[in-house]
DNA sequence: GTGAAAGCGCTAACAG
DNA sequence: CTGTTAGCGCTTTCAC
């Protein structure tokens, strides 16, 4: 910058204020220094800025994994958000482990992002206790049941799984199985299946039908696998609701292999209303999640915050919506 | 830190040796150390380091969209070598735009990352200029045709896409289209084009036939709906290769509600390996691209460059493969 | 409208 | 094994 300022017959700090408060710097000087800029292919250092001005301009955000749709989906609300503001996105997976969110928390922060976007609303005492002195804006995203450290937006997945079992209950499903994926650090996962036991009760249908496929990723031919593992339990089921579209994509595969008729005999539910929710034969009856808006409202919430805007609320609990398709009555 | 410092009875070049090479401070005073960063909650600021030590342990990546399964995979990649070293991801989308390409990279380069990583190899000449000016390992993914700027690890689409009309051509289908999505600044899919249209020649195959979907994002109805085109141009055609797994998915249910057998009457061939393109009925004939190994690979390069290692070469071009399913005979 | 001085929080380099 | 000095490249603050 010096180089630059030399060039232009100015000093450090006109050239500073030239590229963040133009106005404050005559024209004449500005066409100067720019025109230094373009001679030199001067680019300014943020993080000697940041240093400076202890503020980073840099937003952090923790998924569980690229490889889902569905956090795709939130990344990108974030990232249109946050962007026209100037803000740079730093990711990483946590691999659904909270030892992993841990590090990653801890070694965010030491960038000094200006907020931090985290996904679930449980976390590990440590991380809740870094994360509560932190002292920046933080949103919990995807779940809102629970006590949030700061914000949170998301949905309820217990509800969400409620509506989903009421619904085929009503459709006149009687004897309902469940295919969840693994439980372990993903309480979105716990709490479907949690919903789905609920509304079992509340609808006395009987003793919860369950099967959990531990391995990830998540894949058709687990769906496909979880059905004969529910027949197995009980051969008298008559729907099968799944935690994820894929596991439900494979139901419909084994069904149609089992030549066990879709949604007569037997009723197919899923979740997260992905591409292939559109694609089977029949369609998929799923469980929309508003999963950009997600991101766009944690993004949302944040740079209200620090713009000294008043907050939406400390949670916003999205709208889920059930789609009734073909795969079940 | 100074604070951590003085309550370990030490000054900041201890604590910061603690820190970073541990077996260089004693035992004891690393535990004093240890202890008074607990108590006082100390989180390094990196920034600070980084503008010190001249490493930000930051490294840029830059896809084109979060929501393409692809680029999350590429992304994944990335992430799971440069996490184990230290690094830390920067992330954000073009959305296509060469001059969300050029401000992006602007903004990132602000930043100082260690390596920087491009998805594509066709980029403004700007932005080529001030990527060569900026000394830092650059790798550009996905396609490999062309000069790098630095280092490139991908897949020729042309080749790929003369490899899967070939494939058509041997299992028998003579007239064969294609469903493209938007050109403008997809080097990717402008390639597949070139390779569709290099592959009738050689094969002796009459003129193109070719639609071009310009609505982002791709969706499976702009599928259907291409059928109709192309059959509208050509009711001859007895094959049709898309540039992506969606639109082949709205090819296939465009063709059953015309009752067009597949693969019989009409072969359908997609590009990417999605999951969907195992859940259709028929399967989808595809193109598999090793997106996930493009991301590490990438990263393995960009890390190796940094500690000094010999390059692997300047390009790595990786293998597709031609998956031949149901869809086409 | 522009400049000078001081300092952000850390680490390089050297000393002991 | 530990400390001292200097400085990374900016911005803040206060002058003028």
């Amino acid at each position: 910058m010096e180089d630059v300022a030399k060039l232009a017959g100015v000093t450090k700090m006109t050239v500073s204020r030239a590229l963040h408060q133009p106005s404050k710097v005559a024209e004449a000087t500005r066409e100067r220094i720019e025109w230094a800029i373009g001679q030199t292919g001067f680019v300014a250092n943020l993080n000697a800025g940041s240093l400076s001005s202890q503020k980073t301009r840099i937003i952090a955000a923790l998924v569980p994994t690229f490889q889902h749709a569905v956090f795709a989906e939130t990344i990108q609300g974030i990232s249109d958000v946050i962007r026209p503001r100037g803000f740079h996105l730093l990711v990483a997976d946590t691999q659904h482990s909270q030892r992993e969110e841990h590090d990653l928390v801890q070694a965010f922060l030491a960038r000094r992002p200006e907020a931090l976007v985290l996904t679930g609303i449980r976390h590990s005492a440590a991380t809740r206790n870094v994360l509560m002195r932190a002292r920046i804006p933080i949103v919990e995203t995807w779940e809102t049941t629970g006590q949030p450290i700061d914000m949170a937006v998301g949905i309820s997945n217990f509800d969400a799984a409620v509506a989903m079992v009421r619904s085929l209950h009503a459709a006149g499903y009687r004897r309902i199985g469940f295919v969840n994926g693994r439980l372990a650090n993903n309480e979105r996962v716990q709490l479907r299946a949690k919903g789905y036991e609920a509304a079992l009760a509340e609808l006395d249908m009987g003793p919860p039908v369950e099967v959990v496929i531990e391995q990830e990723p998540v894949r058709i031919e687990h769906g496909e696998r979880a059905l004969a593992e529910l027949l197995a339990i009980e051969p008298g089921i008559d729907a099968v609701f799944c935690a994820n579209d894929i596991f439900a994509a494979g139901v419909l595969i084994e069904s149609r292999r089992r030549s066990i008729s879709v949604p007569d005999r037997l009723g197919i539910a899923g979740f997260h209303d992905l591409d292939i929710a559109r694609l089977t034969t029949p369609q998929l009856t799923t469980v929309k999640v508003p999963a950009y808006d997600i991101g766009r409202l944690s993004a949302q919430m944040v740079v209200d915050r620090l713009d000294g805007k008043p907050a939406a609320g400390p949670t916003i609990e999205l709208d889920f919506s059930i789609l009734r398709r073909g795969s079940t009555r």
